[in-house]
DNA sequence: GGTGGTATGCTTTTT
DNA sequence: GCATACCACC
């Protein structure tokens, strides 16, 4: 262990070897926190005698829940292992053995947004509201933001008409989840939330057996997940969280800032410590970044420096419009690549997806290979969908969703007519399936109609059986067979059907791989359920990588393209000065993933939905130090750049100067607002004059290094 | 029930 | 500008 500990800098060893009690780690980008966490589980475990099973370690993305169990394995060798793995994935965890508690049966089903959706347009028709009021992705969100502030239907805010409306929705939503037996993502972690507080006993054995937990990217949790975490860890205390406000990109999502800003106030005996060295980027790049996140006001502040070389400046490329923005990233990776660099060495990052395009076209030209993150996920795909239904069903047979899906999916002829004399059972029956059933025993159906739904229902009651007999990966290949979807697909000489009968097989492929591996349908279902693309992301293909800059979280790349940094863009349009500070986050999440080399580049031109729009330069470009930068492009430009980044600058000088109540011309000739030089520093305002004599010192806000404070007899200030 | 036309709407989306 | 979604029609 004494070996292992020699590995880490300070305070990596502090924040490992602290023992009992609250922990706040405030961990900078790329200063080690995933070595620092595993070094702690380990050292919980080995140096502690902690047992595993009593560690609870919670990450966002099952990415990072994989990488810190990988980690911590390697550390302790073989043995059990701790619970690590994403807030919703616990709550699964939990759930599965706890939610007969709450009326749900244990084989309850996992919806997606697309699940959510599609269940709560079911429910907007029939309470009659018009779309045109409120959309069933309005909703969605509406239901969403509630259940991530720990708000369930008896405490909806039911004041206004809208409210009383959205009131309606969510309830008969969630009755008609129950019905399902289905939770969407917002009900794991809710309904555990509930679970502890409607039954003390069940808290209380979780309480009493995680003895230390750990949650990663704190920053980014919402209410609930702060309910979750605080209530567990009640009873031990020795609750570590480790996060970054300045990496804190989903508000949007529910996350609250606050939840870090404040844990020292909910825990007054916190631990606090501040892993500053990063060991990912140049100086230049870390300075930049840095100088870029000292606008918000509404952070911590840390100085977060390297030992690294100051490396290369960072380019910053203005291009005529969006077409040449796309030419001249692929002809730089090219470039790039011609000297050495590998493609996976390189990301291509951008604000919404729909950006990706561009990109994707001009290395294709350059015949440069390259994968997208994000986008249309796999198992959002139709196909996918289609044959998880079937699955679906067979393990939890209340899903009425997902019979819905497929009672017509391919194609048997029972259509919308027989659909909804059907539904007429269901609250009757109990769900669709047990509907259909229930139909075909009171004759309700006409015969024509009714044939074809007993051979839908026998068809299903077939692989019913089959469950219990062979492996699910061969029963989903036999429902692909048997249902006549891979037929379908296979007279289509369509290129669409190629691609999907290639995604069926992947599919196919993938449940072999779980079920070799000794899993369960029932796992596979939940594993998939939670599953994004960024988790699939192994970097170790030899292709550039696309993807937008909230997926790029956690990651890091040699060279980075940040792209289209335009007013409007990035920041993004629809973001009001409140979020502003959120974006600017988002840049500094993004350039802080590069490693070597960064590049920014903004259009002059751009088409957005068809039109052409001329933006303005992403103010975010001009909070990087010119010092740091190299620019490329149009030279005209530059003197625009160089008057903007003035005026930046005193406005910025202005409000900080406000304070100062009298200013006075004074024998040296300088007063508050007067531009000056300094040898090293550059170009600067003053913007507080004290003291006088040999003890006269100013306080100069420069381009490059930001504020100092200099004693004016050694800076040798000339004016500029 | 499948095809083709037009309407629609488009930030980010850890799970 | 483009993909999807829905409706009308065959």
């Amino acid at each position: 262990m004494g070996d292992v500990l020699s590995s880490l800098n300070p305070m990596q060893r502090q924040a490992v070897l602290h023992g009992e009690g609250p922990l706040l780690i405030f961990a900078g980008a790329g200063s080690g926190k995933t070595r620092t966490l595993a070094h702690r589980v380990a050292h919980l475990i080995g140096a502690r005698d902690v047992a595993p099973s009593r560690i609870l370690a919670v990450t966002f993305t099952n990415k990072a829940a994989g990488e810190l169990r990988e980690r911590v394995q390697r550390l302790i060798g073989s043995g059990d292992a701790p619970w690590v793995s994403t807030f919703h994935a616990a709550c699964v965890r939990i759930l599965r053995r706890e939610i007969g508690s709450l009326g749900f049966s244990a084989s309850f089903a996992i919806y997606d947004d697309q699940d959510s959706e599609r269940l709560l347009k079911e429910c907007l028709r029939e309470l009659d509201i018009a779309e045109q009021t409120l959309t069933p992705r309005a909703a969605a969100a509406v239901i969403d933001a509630a259940k991530n502030r720990g708000i369930s239907v008896a405490t909806f805010d039911r004041s206004t008409p809208a409210g009383e409306r959205a009131a309606r929705v969510y309830t008969l939503y969630q009755e008609k989840l129950r019905r399902a037996n289905a939770l969407d993502f917002g009900d794991l972690l809710l309904w555990t939330v509930l679970l502890f507080r409607e039954h003390p006993a069940v808290l209380g054995r979780y309480q009493d057996r995680f003895q230390h937990i750990l949650v990663d990217e704190y920053q980014d949790t919402n209410r609930v997940q702060y309910q979750l975490t605080n209530v567990l860890a009640a009873r031990h205390r020795n609750l570590c969280v480790v996060g970054d406000d300045d990496q804190s990109i989903y508000r949007w999502r529910g996350a609250e800032i606050g939840n870090i800003l404040d844990f020292e106030r909910d825990y007054p005996d916190a631990v606090v410590i501040r892993l500053e060295q990063n060991y990912r980027s140049t100086g230049i790049i870390l300075e930049a970044a840095g100088a870029v996140v000292a606008q918000n006001a509404r952070r911590k502040g840390k100085a977060l420096w390297t030992d690294n070389p100051r490396g290369e400046p960072i380019t910053v490329a203005q291009v005529d419009d969006d077409l040449e923005e796309a030419r001249y990233v692929a002809a730089e990776i090219g470039r790039l690549v011609r000297q050495g660099h590998r493609l996976r060495d390189i990301a291509v990052f951008y604000r919404t997806n729909a950006q990706s395009r561009g990109f994707e076209e001009a290395l294709v030209r350059h015949r440069l290979p390259y994968v997208i993150i994000g986008g249309v996920k796999f198992f959002a795909r139709a196909e996918v969908k289609d044959v998880l239904a079937y699955l679906r069903l067979l393990v939890n047979p209340a899903d009425s969703l997902a019979a819905r899906r497929i009672i017509n999916v391919p194609a048997r002829g029972i259509g919308t007519t027989t659909v909804e004399r059907i539904a007429a059972f269901e609250e009757d029956a109990g769900g669709f399936l047990a509907a259909c059933r229930l139909a075909l025993a009171r004759d309700a159906l006409k015969s024509v109609a009714a044939e074809r739904v007993r051979g839908f229902v026998e068809l299903l009651d077939g692989f019913g059986r089959a469950l219990d007999t062979e492996p699910y990966p061969q029963l989903a290949a036999r429902i692909v067979a048997d249902t006549g979807y891979a037929t379908l697909l296979r007279e289509d000489p369509s290129e669409v059907a190629r691609d999907r009968i290639q995604n069926i097989e992947e599919l196919l492929n993938g449940m072999q791989q779980h079920a070799t591996g000794g899993g369960t349908l029932q796992d596979y279902l939940e594993q998939v359920a939670l599953v994004t693309d960024v988790d699939s992301y192994d970097g170790q293909a030899d292709r550039v990588t696309l993807m937008t800059l909230h997926a790029a979280k956690g990651l890091e790349f040699p060279v980075v393209f940040m792209t289209a940094m335009e007013e409007g863009l990035f920041p993004h349009a629809r973001v009001d000065e409140e979020d502003i500070e959120e974006e600017r986050r988002l840049c500094y999440v993004g350039m802080t993933r590069a490693m070597q080399q960064l590049y920014l580049t903004h259009a002059r031109r751009r088409r957005v939905f068809g039109d052409v729009h001329a933006n303005q330069r992403s103010r975010f470009l001009d909070e990087v130090p010119r010092t740091l930068v190299r620019e490329i492009g149009n030279p005209a430009r530059r003197w625009e750049l160089a008057r903007r980044q003035t005026e930046l600058f005193a406005a910025h000088a202005d409000a900080s100067s406000r304070e100062v109540r009298v200013e006075y011309d004074t024998e040296d000739g300088l007063r508050v607002g007067t531009r000056v030089r300094h040898a090293t520093f550059g170009v600067g305002l003053v913007q507080q004059l004290e003291g006088s004599g040999d003890g006269r010192k100013a306080t100069v806000l420069f381009q490059s290094v930001g504020r100092k404070k200099l004693v004016l007899k050694f800076a040798g200030l000339q004016p500029a």
